[in-house]
DNA sequence: GTCGCTGGTTGCAGACTACAACTCAGCCGG
DNA sequence: CCGGCTGAGTTGTAGTCTGCAACCAGCGAC
């Protein structure tokens, strides 16, 4: 692990170290991972695209939430939101109820039949997931997980991570 | 970490396990930076998409390979594999020659105007990534490069990576 | 030479996205 | 109460990325 380099806290990776190469290889793997997640998702489930399954996990985590949330929190553009949105109505898996407080605002809500699909979806994607992952020793899956949620706390992706996360960075700093 | 369960090489992952937890966070985090890296991907440099530029990086560390290999380790359609490469050889950054031995194949090569471009986006993408990573211990990010590598390695997603990677994954073993 | 296979291209259609222009609802200063 | 401002969401438009299917062109076996 070559020590000339002494890591401190800012300036950790530097060029020609072998975490350097380590972050090039973390770029690509997760880019690679990107484009194969979207290209196999639709074919795994026809039933549910990406983002929609996406916004739907969201929601099944977190009821209630609004479309500018969703926009924010996958730094996506609201009309991007607001069709997903509409298409997932369309196809009964949310609802979308106006709020009392603010008739700005339309909070949405899974469905009984959108619970039932997220399911499903999830579970045959969580059995794929499973299948790839199998044989990693529990240890190596837990610090995986780990190291991911603590990558996407990055507040820089998504402004309102910050405090949506501050929780669970937490956890793991 | 609940020792209940001797995790055997085929099932080390069930429901309930602390590991099946694992198993979901790593699935969700992975599919929320895929849809992150897409959406920034284009902001963050309009001159490459996200594509070009890993099949451009794919040709900076492989020299010479065939639009059908490309399509293989990505996962793509070759259609799309061809027209991303039209695209790239029409922006001047690549070369295709057709091999002589086999006049159906043709070997794609970068030109200097691509390195040029490639090694430009890589030092500021490089350069995000590095902030973000930035605190990491190494052994951590080494550590975080080994598991995506082993993650994507599965041969299931691509076929010909197992023949690819397994120089490299030695490396991180 | 013909058949089948492989590498690649093209036509087509669909999903996802952003940007901009717009509506509608609440909010605030006067 | 009114006019202007802001925030949530929708719609029009356009561009990219994608796969599937049909196609063409070499290559190899027979």
């Amino acid at each position: 692990m070559t020590a000339a380099e002494t890591p401190d806290e800012t300036t950790a990776v530097l060029d020609g170290t072998p975490a350097d190469a380590a972050v090039e290889t973390i770029h690509r793997e997760m880019t690679a991972f990107a484009r194969r997640a979207r290209a196999s998702a639709g074919r795994m489930h026809p039933q549910l695209s990406l983002v929609s399954y996406t916004l739907l996990g969201h929601l099944e985590e977190r009821d209630g939430r609004r479309a500018t949330d969703l926009a924010a929190h996958y730094a996506l553009d609201k009309s991007t939101v607001s069709r997903q949105v509409s298409a997932l109505q369309r196809a009964g898996l949310i609802e979308r109820r106006v709020d009392p407080e603010d008739h700005r605002v339309q909070v949405l809500h899974l469905t009984e039949s959108g619970r039932h699909i997220l399911g499903q979806v999830t579970e045959s994607r969580r059995a794929a997931f499973r299948e790839r992952l199998a044989g990693w020793p529990e240890e190596d899956l837990l610090r995986f997980a780990a190291y991911l949620e603590r990558y996407n706390a990055w507040p820089g992706g998504a402004p309102d991570e910050e405090r949506e996360r501050s929780a669970l960075r937490d956890t793991y700093r």
